[in-house]
DNA sequence: CAATAATATAACGGTACCGTAACGAAAATA
DNA sequence: TATTTTCGTTACGGTACCGTTATATTATTG
């Protein structure tokens, strides 16, 4: 088998994902929900409505109805921020961790194919 | 660096890759369409709705629309099988594999990040 | 204190998705 | 040939997203 990522390796590794990710409907997060919580858990604190959607290109509207989302499903929640309250903060959760972690452990099972010259 | 993926390098691998695609908003496809994108392209011939919605674990409906909305956009088209004309097969394009073609190299470019110990 | 700016959200019209159910066309079967 | 089955699509009601615009709340500035 080849050492390094390559094209064709790279898009079977995304198709098992994805049909795992469609098969057992753990949440169907857009492309954006999923941009906005991985960003929430992986830099870091604060999150503002604001830098959210300066960070990802869209409008705040955007970000708002998201985290509305997100909220429902207990992937995160917000605060309002004591020292200014025009601002609200997001707060990860306990099964917001969990659902990555659900996800990255799907990432790394499949993560050999990227290496593969065929599938 | 590791040399092994790993979680917490998997989910900076998804997150860079998550922003990549919200931001040149190539087409904004669904995790179900672009499995079903994925599916057309890599797997052998003959595609059918019946056969796509068996794979994915979806009514046929949803095969239905999400091929209307990857037709619209180029990314596949359809045509009716001759030899039994209640079924439609599903044929690849020359835009669907320029935007597979984007993808992965999307994919090709962050994946040295599913092997770092920290982002 | 009054006026302005900044923040997040709500409201609006439009679009697209979902699952279920019904439908027409074609094939298989009796 | 008449009936049943299979296949893909359409229709329906409901939900959620989008971008734009308007609003309420809070800070800041003059």
């Amino acid at each position: 088998m080849a050492a390094e990522p390559n094209p064709q390796g790279a898009l079977h590794f995304w198709h098992h994902v994805a049909l795992d990710t469609v098969h057992d409907d753990d949440a169907d997060l857009s492309a954006r929900q999923l941009a906005i919580l991985l960003t929430i858990y992986l830099e870091t604190p604060p999150h503002t409505v604001r830098g959210l959607a300066g960070k990802l290109g869209v409008t705040k509207p955007v970000i708002t109805r998201a985290l509305n989302t997100l909220g429902v499903m207990g992937l995160c929640a917000r605060r309002r921020d004591q020292s200014d309250k025009r601002n609200v903060l997001i707060r990860r959760t306990v099964d917001g961790t969990l659902y990555l972690d659900r996800l990255a452990a799907n990432l790394v099972k499949n993560a050999h194919r990227l290496t593969a010259w065929n599938g």
